[in-house]
RNA sequence: GGAGAGGUGGCUGAGUGGUCGAAAGCGGCUUCCUGCUAAGAAGUUGUACGGUCAAAAGCUGUACCGAGGGUUCGAAUCCCUCCCUCUCCGCCA
């Protein structure tokens, strides 16, 4: 949510700021609806003022007789009136209300111009991209390999599931657990948090109202399946004053997510990288405003740590301003190389959300030298998706037979597994070469 | 699911329909005092949104005692609805 003091004395600066992003953000019926809403907000005042003035002289005992009565009426008479001013006075409230939820974030200067994907620019490209001769997609391997029943997914629950079978589903545990002790070490604390939230977190963190939609709902309960770790972690400290001494806090969770994909029809039908259901390791930090932007640079680098360790071709690139998440004031994106697509694929989305998110959620902090709470700065990203991550291993580690090499660093957490194969009997093995 | 209790300021906790933004204590802040630590004394201390002001301070208006309605000239206090928390019982990993 933007400011709305800010949205009032600098309405140009705001519109030409929301301008960036192409999407056709206004704040025009914002700056009329708030003029309104306080001239009757004026109005509401003035007639609770008089009717206290009319108790007032009740309590004090100043009033006797015929002059009672007249009071009386009067204020009955205020009431009349009140009620219509009450009621146009919540309609304004409640039209302001929406209309600044509504509003995206106002992108940072230093993000690029651009309407869509087309002006996002490359960062840094890391990694060397494995040669390999007719590369398989990862639904292909991993079919062979017996880790995806992409039907029985669709058996037991719908398109967009799938169960992961044997190695599959330890390869994911394996990155999940690897990715959450990587982040532990660099500081960040663990989080499991409960994977229904209600509106209200759904509210704070900019979900919601914007993209009902979007999200599984239960049907019984005000409750939504998480879209990401990102809603329950930000939402912890909602409505509470943080102290500064403890600031930044780093958060790290495992959660699996929850999404519709409502508008994706047709995109990433076959295999594992667009799924109703998928598992991520999410980082979040909370910091002051002075910190945020150093806060974000680590944040995005902490999850490129992990492609790296993993050994997979990556590049960020910088979102330009018609590009990003309804939250972000700027955001990278992390791409890692898919050898059988012959391209890079988002795997995590790193953004600095400013305080926008703290303004929605009420997560303040007090400053160390005193004086009134300010709204903190929260930064999120992936690190990282791991259903991706996995789809991106298979294909960058396949082996001419359609066997894959587990890397190094999630040996340990394979049982010492360095490489698995596909069988004739269509289930797969471990082979150990170590 | 059944029965009961309760939601008041940063926290604990009192509150008779008007003198209640709300006692008291704790905490916080300021000052004083004792050589240090600790203790003690006095004062001060809610938030939001308006208005005034170049701005801040100050002053001032309105609202806020879980949420929303109602009764009343007047509600933290009475009535209704909803939400949430806690305890006991049942069920359950």
């Amino acid at each position: 949510m933007l400011d709305l003091k800010l949205i009032r004395e600098n309405p140009d600066q705001v519109e030409a700021a929301l301008a960036r992003r192409h999407a056709g953000f206004s704040i025009r019926e914002v700056v009329d609806i708030d003029q309104s809403f306080r001239q009757v907000q004026g109005e509401m005042e003035a007639l609770n003022r008089r009717n206290n003035e009319i108790s007032d002289l009740f309590k004090t005992g100043k009033v006797q007789g015929d002059e009672k009565e007249k009071l009386r009426s009067e204020s009955k008479e205020l009431k009349k009136r009140q009620e219509e001013v009450n009621e146009e006075h919540r309609r304004l409230e409640e039209a302001l209300q929406t209309r600044l939820l509504s509003i995206a974030n106002a992108p940072d200067p230093s993000v690029p111009d651009g309407k869509d994907e087309e002006s996002n620019q490359v960062v840094h490209v890391w990694g060397e991209l494995p040669q390999i001769e007719s590369p398989l997609h990862h639904y292909e391997l991993g079919a062979d390999l017996g880790v995806f029943d992409f039907e029985r997914g669709v058996k037991i629950a719908q398109s967009r599931f799938t169960v992961l079978m044997n190695w599959g589903a330890k390869l994911e545990r394996a990155l999940m657990n690897f990715m959450l002790d990587s982040h532990s070490e660099r500081g960040y604390s663990e989080v499991f948090p409960p994977i229904m939230v209600n509106r209200k977190s759904l509210i704070g963190t900019g979900q919601l109202p914007k993209f009902e939609g979007d999200f599984f709902k239960c049907a019984d309960d005000e409750l939504y399946l998480v879209p990401t770790a990102e809603v329950p972690v930000t939402n912890l400290y909602r409505d509470e004053v943080l102290e500064e001494e403890n600031l930044p806090i780093l958060h790290c969770a495992y959660t699996p997510n929850f999404r519709r994909e409502a508008g994706s029809a047709g995109k990433d039908t076959r295999g594992y990288i667009r799924q109703h259901q998928f598992n991520k390791v999410e980082l979040v930090k909370f910091t002051t405003p002075e910190s945020s932007e150093a806060e974000h640079e680590k944040l995005t680098r902490d999850a490129e740590l992990i492609l790296e360790a993993l050994k997979l071709p990556y590049r960020r690139i910088i979102l330009c301003a018609g590009d990003m998440g309804f939250c972000a004031q700027k955001c990278y994106d992390l791409e890692v190389w898919f050898p059988a697509q012959n391209k890079y694929r988002e795997i995590s989305s790193c953004s600095n959300f400013g305080d926008f998110q703290a303004r929605r959620a009420n997560l303040r902090y007090k400053p160390a030298g005193g004086g009134k709470g300010r709204y903190l700065h929260t930064i999120n990203g992936s690190g990282l998706a791991i259903g991706r991550a996995m789809a991106a291993i298979l294909e960058n580690y396949q082996q001419k037979d359609g066997s894959v090499v587990i890397p190094e660093v999630l040996r340990p957490y394979m049982g010492g597994v360095s490489e698995i194969k596909p069988a004739s009997s269509g289930k797969s093995q471990a082979v150990s070469i170590v």
